[in-house]
DNA sequence: ACGTCCTACGCAACTAGTTGCATAGCATCG
DNA sequence: CGATGCTATGCAACTAGTTGCGTAGGACGT
């Protein structure tokens, strides 16, 4: 279960309500890890049970009430714990690659439009990465300690966009060749 | 839902069994879509009602009974109807990219233990691969028109692997640096 | 005045997938 | 002779995550 571990990583950076880490989720953490509104409150109200948040409301001028959560000892304790542990390796999985395999028995034509509009996602996708780095860490020789894993994990996705890219080319090309 | 469709194309090159499939999903299709045998029962007896595919008994010596599935001509049809429609792009998930992101808050030298366990998995899969298109495809340039798919399958996942190896060694190299 | 959007929280019902277990005969190894 | 492992199917209970809906007030445009 990383959901959690992800709030908890993201609420020792800041404290945040839900519907702040819904935001958050929408944006940094969650280009690794995606989570709806109703997922984030679900997990939180475990996580509260469990004593690794705490919450206190928060009244707001204009604005409904909003429940501030932080972390706790116990919740920086279990983030030491989880670390310590080998992460399971997680099996890719791609509907899309299904799909590949599966061409002789579907639409060709269909198929390339997809992996095209996949080139364009990936392509789009790079260059929102490629931006945020420039934006974030223009210096990456330099960084500060509490920047490294972000830093990092971005740059895993822009490693996993190319690759994405890449692999369209070749299936583009591997299919005009063929005809 | 990919399974059901894993499946139609898994039945659509050769008839199965429900014990059949899951071996196949643990070996070729499953590197990108992994099944356990119970959720593989479950949605073949409702593809069963659907009317996609259809089994008969076959009794065997020494052996328990099975019940092979073979697709239909409906199964033939969802899976064209299904190749038209654009995969929804799936979104990266990461539980290790969580961790790494939160390696401040962790124990920094387990996290690396864990990037270097990885690394050798990346560095294994991609051997294995390699030589299954070895052994699959010696010449990839002259590929039959069934091949090319479960090719091109293949190549995805061999790019991917290398990607997270470089991950790994990216990685490695900046907390090294940092030191 | 009305519609639409944003902040903010949450429930209910569902689907997909996991974990654990049960059954049952035969094969193989020590 | 007993343990283990393979073939073969499946149920039950659970967890994670999705979809759809509800509430409530304020902002902002037309």
């Amino acid at each position: 279960m990383a959901l959690e571990h992800a709030i908890l990583v993201s609420l020792a950076e800041k404290t945040a309500s839900g519907y702040d880490l819904a935001r958050r989720f929408d944006a940094s953490i969650g280009h690794f890890w995606k989570a709806s509104h109703q997922q984030i409150y679900k997990v939180l109200g475990r996580m509260e049970s469990d004593k690794w948040v705490e919450s206190h409301l928060v009244a707001q001028d204009n604005r409904p009430d909003k429940k501030v959560y932080s972390i706790t000892g116990e919740g920086r304790d279990e983030l030491m714990r989880w670390s310590s542990v080998p992460t399971p390796i997680e099996p890719l999985r791609s509907e899309f690659a299904v799909k590949l395999r599966g061409t002789q028995f579907g639409d060709r034509d269909a198929v390339l439009a997809d992996v095209r509009v996949r080139r364009a996602a990936h392509e789009a996708q790079i260059a929102y990465y490629e931006a945020s780095a420039q934006r974030h860490y223009p210096d990456p020789a330099s960084l500060r300690e509490d920047e490294l894993g972000a830093y990092l994990v971005l740059r895993g996705g822009i490693l996993a966009e190319q690759t994405g890219m890449t692999w369209c080319d070749e299936i583009l090309q591997a299919f005009e060749a063929e005809r």
